[in-house]
DNA sequence: AACGTATTTCCACGATCGCTTAATTAAAGA
DNA sequence: TCTTTAATTAAGCGATCGTGGAAATACGTT
């Protein structure tokens, strides 16, 4: 559950979907995904075990379905984290910020 | 050079700390990585060629040396996808701030 | 030219990944 | 109870990953 782990979660174009999915659409049930997708049960119900022990999803059930949805918990550890070394990362948008004012005071 | 390939060269511990390390100190040699982490030259090396190939860091020769730094378009990448989410994962600070709120009230 | 230093490329190996088919579990409906 | 629906677990397979040792490359120094 440590912030190499959510990256190795994500690090994989299906499991990113699935997160992307469901941050916009909120509860789905795995058999929403498998619907859409040219992927089979088992796979995606893999994919979901990766996410669930990562702790970027958390399951619920309803009867047969299992409902995931995006635990805030994870995507707020990447948000920290990033933001962390924002400064460095808006350096070079500062650095562009810096020489359009510059043009602006012309 | 996608933010899956991003998120996938920082799902390791190995060079998720090597991230961390230049951002820390900024622009680094291979082998000063390789001297003070029990890891050989070879190993580091193809740790350093996954984290250029997809976009995290930049190298920079100086002679024999090879000069790592992180890339701020990388990081911004980040930055932004989990600002885009920001409002979803501060949902549940914003209710413990809301409780704080309706506290202070009383 | 020969040597030392810094790093990469090549080759091999075991481990893990992503996927499929088949079997299993679990709950709802007839 | 038998069947259908929803999803997971099990087993197996090729592909990729992470690593180390050995060799190769490249630059600087003597």
């Amino acid at each position: 559950m440590s912030l190499t782990d959510t990256f190795a979660a994500l690090g994989n174009d299906v499991r990113l979907a699935i997160v992307e999915r469901l941050l916009r659409d909120g509860e789905l049930a795995a058999g929403d995904l498998v619907a859409d997708g040219e992927m089979s049960a088992p796979a995606m119900s893999h994919h979901f075990r990766v996410l669930r022990e990562a702790g970027i999803v958390i399951q619920r059930v309803d009867a047969q379905r299992r409902l995931y949805s995006v635990r805030p918990e994870a995507m707020r550890a990447i948000g920290q984290w990033s933001l962390t070394y924002r400064e460095f990362w808006e350096q070079s948008l500062d650095r562009l910020g810096h020489v359009i004012e510059k043009e602006k005071r012309k």
